[in-house]
DNA sequence: GCTTTTTTACGAAACAATTCGTAATTAATG
DNA sequence: CATTAATTACGAATTGTTTCGTAAAAAAGC
């Protein structure tokens, strides 16, 4: 099972993550850096922040001579799953299709997306 | 424009807006039984929690007679839209077509829902 | 080894969400 | 009009998130 558990990040928690997941085990400071980059933000909020989620279980952590690296505990796509998960839930029946119906109904989907989502729809077609 | 401000609603005041976007304009009383139905919840909780979403421009309010008749202040489908942007945002690097395609390939689409897919997406097509 | 720099730990403040007890208001009923 | 029942208002406690200041610990450089 993907996990239906309770993965909820916050949003400030989602930040980081996304860090993580794009460049793999980092250090507080590496972290805060690219945070920098997109919003001023005090290097001890980031160390606190990822000191709690460690604490929670949504990050894992490791001693390095003098800093700690820290990495996600789940992968990515794990959490998508579990966030669209949730909101199909919430707000949609608990209906990923109708997730992705409203989705797409809302968006300008290129050529080559469209040629995606048709192989995907094959796949699903095959698979029943 | 579907807007892409704040509709930011909290766990507990989905419920709420769920019970609303589904019975119509109703009272704190009705909602609080339909809560219920779900999950003990005092009366005054819900109360309070209509109230702040009122004063947060979440709900409308209009008094009638005695008590007061609480409609959500915004449709269900921009809500939905909203949330859905929001979550292509923070994990999906703004994509919700993308979104759309991790939850289909998470799905057990019924026949049905296969063919409506394939609609939407000529009618994505012929749009470009 | 002492000083400086980097990193971590701790505690607390500020804020928002949620829950609930109690008081005030309203109006229906006898 | 007084009593009762229903509804709303208010305030406060609780919990969780986010932010940050300050101190402690570690180690690097001189």
């Amino acid at each position: 099972m993907t996990g239906d558990k309770s993965i909820k990040p916050t949003d400030a928690e989602l930040e980081i993550l996304n860090i993580l997941w794009e460049n793999g085990p980092s250090t507080v400071k590496f972290v805060n850096e690219k945070m920098n980059e997109r919003k001023a933000t005090g290097y001890t909020t980031t160390l606190k922040l990822m000191q709690i989620m460690a604490e929670k279980g949504i990050l894992h952590r490791q001693r390095e001579s003098r800093s700690h690296i820290y990495s996600a505990a789940y992968k990515k796509t794990d959490t998508q799953l579990n966030m669209i998960n949730k909101l199909a839930r919430s707000m949609f029946g608990g209906s990923s299709v109708k997730l992705a119906v409203q989705a797409l109904g809302n968006s300008k989907a290129s050529e080559e997306e469209l040629r995606e989502i048709k192989i995907l729809l094959e796949k699903i077609k095959n698979k029943q």
